[in-house]
RNA sequence: GGGCCGUUAACUCAGACGGUAGAGUAUCUGCCUUUUAAGCAGAGAGUCGUUGGUUCGAGUCCAACACGGCCCA
């Protein structure tokens, strides 16, 4: 299926010729003095040193491009930092090296030595006084025009991609920035990065369907976690009043733009905070993330401008229904005939066995993700969640069959979920016993009772307030990325029966 | 799960009506010591996603399947 025919053998040839010589083609002992940022930055300083005749660079990379002209040829290579151009001569390098560089080829790692000069139209470029094969490539690389484009193959050879186109590559680079701005905002205030189970006895802490593994030794069942909530605030029972953790979860779900079975979140608590800290951590953390990251507080996603300047709009899930979705108020606790609105809106709810399950909560909360959401551009917060929906959140004080909880959307998408946390250990049993008799009726997505987090919640968790933030869905926004595929690095594919 | 689109050389893509497959880049050979997607001359390279069907004949039409993309659920 997948040959290269000729292109392969030729190189093979190669590889035979130049082992015959005695060349080592994977050595291991080049050291650099320069990356190619190196010398481009102190070339920008006018750094005489870079420009001396005398200068001993030792720079590396792969050829991405050779012009060769008979005796001498011109090669662009690039490493980490970036692209240069290099001069090889057969009179500069000898015709026992200038040999060997013939039978090199784009996609092979070179060390080179040498100097800088100024080509005629005057391109800096090192004059190799010598080169040598770091490692050779046996498959040819794509097209340097075109670059890679099949998105099959970007996303299964990740690696080629990441070779071949540098935004790809800037996505990554970005992302990766965002990560280590999280983490330094929440370290500057106080908070403890830990890491907790991704293999639990009891996926607890959002409503999802979970993968399921098995310890052969403690012959038990495990689930891959789907949130690390519930581990999170054992630790604040245990003192850690402000933790955090960035790591995955799992989901066993579809797959689509906005959805990787394998995603990254942020969960953090802070004791003796409400969720009403947290909107406005949040806004700080993003406002500042986004300038970080793009140097700018306003960014551009997918053609429309968002601006994370505070503070972010804020409207209750109710009035959102109202005012948004058009819903009228008066059959807001009215289950049937909210199904009914839902359905002759086009909006298919649950399988048909769970549609007599689902209470008045949770088909406002479809009524939303269908009418809302999609025109919540510019961040805002909704607020006043009904407890049905709300498993682990705090009530209202003045209104306790709403719960002390925010969700955060921006360009049409669920972003955040903050929440005052529930620490009367025994609601969360009643909670728990809810979502269980909703489990038994068939709503698979509904949480399993934890005995264990009970007990965790009668030793006494102090006041706290938690949030989830989804880091692939930042990192979307903040890299104007369609697709959550183009902010993951090996998204989930099919396997291929080849080889 | 449903709908639409795609799958042709290593890469990016063309292939009206069904008549036995083409370009650019890459590769190879020759010339070429300041190129910038270098140039000139020549050459090689394809199980047209898979399987089946229709047909004298299928990259092209039909069906199923696989993988991928977008939209919907």
């Amino acid at each position: 299926m997948e040959q290269t025919g000729d292109i392969i053998d030729i190189r093979k040839e190669k590889i035979r010729e130049m082992r015959h010589s005695g060349t080592d083609l994977y050595p291991n002992d080049f050291s650099v003095t320069h990356s190619v940022g190196d010398i481009q930055q102190a070339l920008i300083n006018n750094d005489t040193g870079i420009s001396a005749e005398n200068a001993a660079i030792r720079t590396a990379g792969r050829i991405m491009a050779i012009n060769r002209f008979g005796k001498s040829a011109f090669i662009r290579f690039k490493d980490r930092t970036g692209q240069m151009q290099a001069y090889v001569r057969q009179d500069k390098v000898g015709s026992d090296a200038y040999a060997l560089f013939k039978l090199m080829d784009i996609g092979d790692f070179i060390g080179l030595t040498g100097t800088m000069f100024q080509t005629k139209t005057g391109e800096w470029t090192l004059l190799a006084d010598s080169l040598r094969l770091l490692s050779k490539a046996i498959r040819p690389l794509p097209e340097k025009f075109h670059g890679l484009k099949d998105p099959e193959k970007r996303y299964r050879q990740r690696y080629l991609d990441l070779i071949m186109n540098p935004e790809v590559r800037e996505i990554f680079i970005r992302r990766s920035r965002l990560v280590q701005f999280i983490r330094k905002f929440l370290i500057e205030r106080d908070f403890l990065e830990v890491e907790t189970p991704m293999m639990q006895p009891i996926a607890g802490g959002a409503e999802a369907k979970p993968f399921k593994t098995h310890h052969n030794a403690l012959d038990m069942d495990l689930y891959l976690r789907i949130a690390p909530e519930l581990y999170l605030k054992r630790l604040v029972t245990g003192g850690f009043e402000r933790v955090f953790e960035i790591n995955r979860n799992f989901r066993n779900e579809g797959i689509s733009t906005q959805h990787n079975p394998e995603f990254t979140m942020l969960e953090f608590y802070q004791a003796y905070a409400t969720f009403k800290d947290l909107m406005t951590l949040t806004e700080e953390m993003f406002q500042q993330a986004a300038v970080f990251v793009t140097g700018s507080v306003e960014v551009q996603y997918q053609g429309e401008p968002i601006d994370f300047t505070s503070p972010w709009k804020q409207i209750t899930l109710y009035d959102a229904l109202e005012s948004i979705a058009g819903i009228d108020p008066a059959i807001f606790q009215d289950r049937d005939k909210l199904m009914e609105t839902a359905l002759s809106a086009g909006i298919t709810i649950g399988k048909q066995e769970e549609r007599q399950v689902l209470d008045a909560g949770k088909i406002l909360t479809k009524l939303f993700d269908a009418l809302v959401e999609p025109k919540l551009i510019q961040p805002t917060f909704i607020t006043g969640y009904p407890v049905s929906v709300s498993p682990l959140s705090r009530r209202n004080m003045e209104k306790p069959d709403l719960t002390d909880r925010f969700e955060l959307f921006i360009a049409g998408r669920e972003i955040a979920n903050g929440f005052s946390e529930l620490n009367d250990p025994e609601d969360q049993r009643e909670r728990f016993l809810r979502q269980v008799q909703h489990r038994e009726a068939g709503d698979e997505e509904s949480h399993m009772m934890d005995e264990d987090y009970i007990k965790a919640l009668e030793y006494g968790m102090p006041p706290t307030a938690g949030e989830g933030i989804g880091i692939d869905r930042l990192a979307m926004l903040l890299t104007d990325s369609p697709s959550i595929r183009d902010v993951i690095l090996f998204p989930h594919m099919k396997a291929t029966d080849r080889k």
